[in-house]
DNA sequence: CTGAAAGCGCTAACAC
DNA sequence: GTGTTAGCGCTTTCAG
């Protein structure tokens, strides 16, 4: 790899001559400029950006923590801060963190020492006090962890409301949920829009909201015993679309039909809910948009450190497909 | 951020010294090592990485190109790549390239210049060409972009025969192929595969191969004109399970019963086939090891500028769910 | 066993 | 307009 010295050498300048011309920065002849360039498409040289980082102390790289890439709902996610990371000239760096706090921690030390220029944070673990010594502008993303942090997330509370209202205007009379893990913040909201809607009616049971964990697997498992202990459910929010399908083929596995026998509706609006059949009727987030913005405002907040927090909430839009029917 | 200075200063020893004591390297006196220690943890020491990449010349990234993380396929991969990366010690960079060579180039270009240790690309479009240039090791992954690289894929020739063979197998006596994207060499080596089987079949025609260029939506429209115009087709082979979803999506919506009317094989083994009903019979790809294989490899490659190349093909193995039937 | 100093490649004062 | 030079923070000869 060449270097700036050598771009110097070849145009006949000093290397500050150089670094003017790739920076456009300061005055340079014309002629001497083009005798530079010429030099630098001669040897094909790249400044080194790893110099550049040591020098300005910033390295022109955001992070993405998420629990799993290989949940569904991630990679929307990650495309969409990808997408404008790039488009912002950062580079990006994926982090799966398993919402293992030991395993946060560390990938927080890791790309401190490598001058990260920011954050993005999908986590139910991490709490302010983990991330009070960090000096990199942190972005909290679909789930909040501390107070004073920008965040960007969805109305989590009045979207599970309106899931629940919603199978109760098509006339479902027993209505259950499927919640997330305890820690999560939008686990505590998608369930407190559930219990808005139910808890005062003369039907609603405690034993009606089981726990899925966001997780496919758990869901199909919980919902079968959900359904066998109470066969008077005739629909299911599930707090998010995975735990949606899982409901599905639970109710499937168990010889219900769907939408007939039991309505489905999931939270999320990722694209498996289309895959199935019937398809999962869903209180859908603009996933892609949320990445963006958090990737938007935490770049603002590296360019401008005194930057005041910002908390962003997007609306959730019902989508109705076929697990779901009116019933009389 | 404290620097080394800091803890020499504090520590009273020479920067070298604390260099030594950070890398166990070369003799140090154990009473000034703990000395040394001690201001490390005293100051909260972290050694600035970016100087360390500087001096070094390597930055302790590998990087992965992937044509699009929302396409299913690819999370898996890229847990496993990032998995393998984080053991040791590298950190993960996650590059969307939409199978656009500007932007593989772009990106290839823009990861040099960071010093990248190393890089596992999936690409249908790379050659020889657009990378002769670059002096980091590369290694292809799912699909071989150039003879000289080494790379990690699956049978794919064999794979297809097979599941091919088990249409047959199982009474299907008309098997259409949706095949992938024509530049992709496992499109090549999935449809050669299905060819053998099925060439010298008197009922082969040629339309029997439609391309759904691994997409779920392409693959729903192709099929539905495949069945229209191929009322006889019983059994389909899609050379992907989001192709193979697709399929049972469009044979649903023509109010075919699948597996009774039309018998439906995938090709990769993701979740999403788990999730349908009928689930998706499929030739299932290890892609959790090819992608932690593919790490490996490039590690060693990175450890071992004179290694060489190496090819490992991994087997693939039938999983038989619901969405195929024996038929009398 | 330890320190001084050169240098990785680049940028930004500061001179001229 | 252009060159000289002092670092950015670290590692590694080379002395002692």
């Amino acid at each position: 790899m060449a270097t700036i010295k050598d771009v110097a050498k070849l145009a006949q300048v000093s290397v500050a001559t150089v670094s003017r011309v790739l920076n456009s920065n300061g005055y340079v002849n014309p002629t001497t400029k083009e005798r530079v360039n010429k030099a630098i498409s001669d040897l094909n040289y790249r400044p080194n950006d790893v110099a550049r980082s040591l020098f300005k102390g910033r390295s022109k790289m955001i992070a993405l923590f998420v629990p799993d890439i290989m949940n569904p709902y991630f990679p929307e996610l990650a495309r969409a801060v990808e997408d404008v990371t790039n488009q912002h000239d950062y580079t990006f760096v994926l982090c799966n963190t398993d919402d293992d706090i030991e395993k946060e921690i560390t990938y927080l030390n890791a790309l401190q020492q490598k001058s990260v220029d920011g954050i993005i944070i999908v986590s139910s673990t991490i709490n302010k006090e983990h991330i009070q010594h960090i000096n990199v502008p942190i972005i909290a993303l679909d789930r909040i962890l501390s107070s004073d942090l920008s965040s960007v997330t969805v109305t989590n509370r009045e979207g599970a409301k309106e899931a629940t209202e919603y199978l109760k205007e098509i006339g479902c009379e027993r209505i259950a949920h499927i919640c997330g893990p305890e820690n999560a913040s939008n686990t505590v909201q998608r369930l407190r829009g559930y219990l808005d809607v139910v808890k005062d009616e003369d039907w609603f049971l405690s034993s009606y909201v089981v726990s899925g964990g966001y997780n496919f697997d758990k869901a199909v498992e919980v919902t079968i015993n959900l359904l066998k202990d109470h066969p008077e459910v005739d629909g299911i929010f599930a707090a998010n679309d995975v735990m949606g399908v899982g409901v599905m083929k639970a109710a499937q596995s168990l010889g219900l039909r769907v939408p007939e026998d039991l309505s489905i509706i999931g939270f999320d609006g990722i694209a498996l809910g289309k895959t199935t059949s019937p398809s999962l009727t869903t209180m859908a987030q603009p996933i892609y948009d949320i990445g963006a913005r958090a990737a938007e405002i935490l770049i603002e907040h590296i360019n401008d450190k005194e930057l005041l927090r910002k908390r962003e909430e997007f609306t959730v839009k019902l989508i109705e497909r076929e697990s779901t029917k009116v019933r009389r």
